[in-house]
DNA sequence: TCCATTTGCTGACTTTAGTCAGGTAAAAAG
DNA sequence: CTTTTTACCTGACTAAAGTCAGCAAATGGA
């Protein structure tokens, strides 16, 4: 990795948590602790179980539950037992908590607005698409890519998500019985993988590995969540699955796919998958590719 | 302002003091107290006076004494008088401190590597020129621009730092004795004033303002720290004159500029100062420029 | 039905961070 | 040669943040 790039980021992490982390705290204390207000930022106008809380925030069982009785005799919010599940605890805001979250917001957009003011409007615009960028890059860079269970719940939202997807994009929809199997059984060794990308913990995206015959393996269900689309998670689930393959025994990957899917056909061209003859009967392939000379690294 | 942009601002903030925030807070923690970290790294390699590690922490007097003597109780620095000035102190590492904060370092960069590294190396440079993009317009956004003595110690400074430069850039150097005054004196009401422009309490630009008679006033002593150029300080400065002008009753503003000084001209040019006839006989002004209209707002 | 697990709560801590009011020595000002 | 200011330190606080062990209710599976 470059050198230079990495002093970059450092000096970038060391002027950014300055700026905006000392006035974010300043803005965002209102004489109140932080944590506090965190917490009332975080269950937000829709209210959110504790333990979610717990885990968005970090926070020790305990000290959450201080916090909360904090605010709670306070009025600023109520903790009820969630109806589906009496151990889980749901926390709302009161009416005097929600005034409270609107007081926090407006600090926040201040302290926005107190960073762009002093620019003039053409630095606001560079300053702004920068932030952007960095934003994009920065999810990107946390989504992680892993073997997961393709039978799990996680797995079969990604897979349901993409049947529905192809289906409305695919000239006529489409039937998965009528297409070549990729069952969740047929995805796990020995005769294939899952991998799911995740961000924060959500996933958001999946590929699926199929092992054939003589070193031959096949590349099925590959998606990303139209929402993380643009972040380099197809290209990276992919080398996670040529990896997979490869460690596997496979020394060829083939794949199909529909002439509505353009960006998947950029994407194998890109990654040096080259088209070939129709190698199955699949009714809803138009294009055919494939990619030879894999290795274990 | 635009509350899109004000909105991009707020993504950005959480996402970063997420991101980055709680990583480095971990990294650098390395199971000592936060500010003991930032401490010993803000001490470096070569030492600092207790005062300027006050300054740039911008922590209590008796709280920084106190966590020297924790660090000095470890072994981890001394404090010893300051030369020139036996009740400044200076702080420097020992050994031991020294491999403390390389270990810190090594940390640092680890960070900043494990940001770069899941992205391919296109989205690496992207990231990182946004980086420096953000990082520069969070300068140019906490620059303070504001009425200053200009015989204090930082404004004469930036003079001084302002005549040795034209001493340079001028064909035939510069000698003040022959140009057009501007003495301190002259740059406080009722007969002028002055600017400076401040970055974290260190001050990198200057602009002067010298009234003459019938609403006419006259600009004197622009300059912005090469290290701070391309920031937009001067622009910045120069509406600053503007607005002190407008307030003291001028309606009209001049100038005087060399032919060296190009960045200059077009930015008297950008900001609706037409050339016109000599109007003084500075025998170091090739250009002379003036704006009418001026009103207080 | 019983028992392990999950979820959240309480009490009793510790550590970290930060403030404030003096006090002392050195240097600068008068 | 005083007086004032500067720079730093110490002691005595407080508030915030966080940890840990143990407990009790609800739940789900054996």
């Amino acid at each position: 990795m470059d050198e230079k790039q990495i002093q970059q980021v450092r000096r970038f992490n060391r002027a950014v948590t300055r700026r905006i982390g000392v006035l974010s705290d300043d803005y965002l204390g209102r004489g109140r602790p932080l944590a506090e207000s965190r917490l009332l930022f975080e269950i937000g106008r829709d209210g959110a179980d504790v333990r979610t809380l717990r885990a968005r925030l970090a926070l020790d069982s305990g000290y959450l539950s201080r916090l909360l009785r904090a605010l709670e005799a306070r009025g600023l919010l109520a903790v009820q037992p969630a109806p589906h599940d009496a151990r889980v605890r749901r926390a709302t805001l009161t009416r005097k908590g929600r005034r409270e979250v609107d007081a926090l917001d407006r600090d926040s957009h201040a302290l926005a607005g107190s960073l762009l003011a002093p620019l003039g409007e053409a630095q606001r615009q560079k300053l702004v698409a920068a932030m952007a960028e960095v934003e994009r890059l920065l999810r990107a860079s946390a989504v992680e890519v892993a073997l997961a269970d393709p039978a799990g719940a996680e797995a079969r939202a990604c897979i349901d998500a993409y049947l529905r997807e192809i289906d409305e994009r695919f000239e006529g929809g489409f039937d998965a019985a009528r297409s070549v199997s990729a069952d969740p059984a047929e995805l796990v060794p020995p005769t294939g993988a899952f991998m799911l990308a995740r961000l924060d913990g959500e996933a958001l995206g999946c590929g699926g590995l199929k092992l054939g015959a003589r070193g031959v393996g096949e590349i099925k269900r590959m998606w990303v969540a139209p929402s993380a689309r643009g972040l380099g998670i197809a290209q990276r689930l992919l080398e996670a699955l040529e990896a997979q393959a490869a460690a596997m025994g496979v020394r060829t990957l083939r794949l199909d796919t529909n002439r509505s899917l353009v960006e998947a056909r950029a994407l194998y061209a890109r990654n040096g998958y080259v088209e070939i003859a129709r190698y199955n009967d699949n009714p809803y392939a138009d294009h055919w590719f494939e990619k030879r000379g894999l290795r274990p690294k």
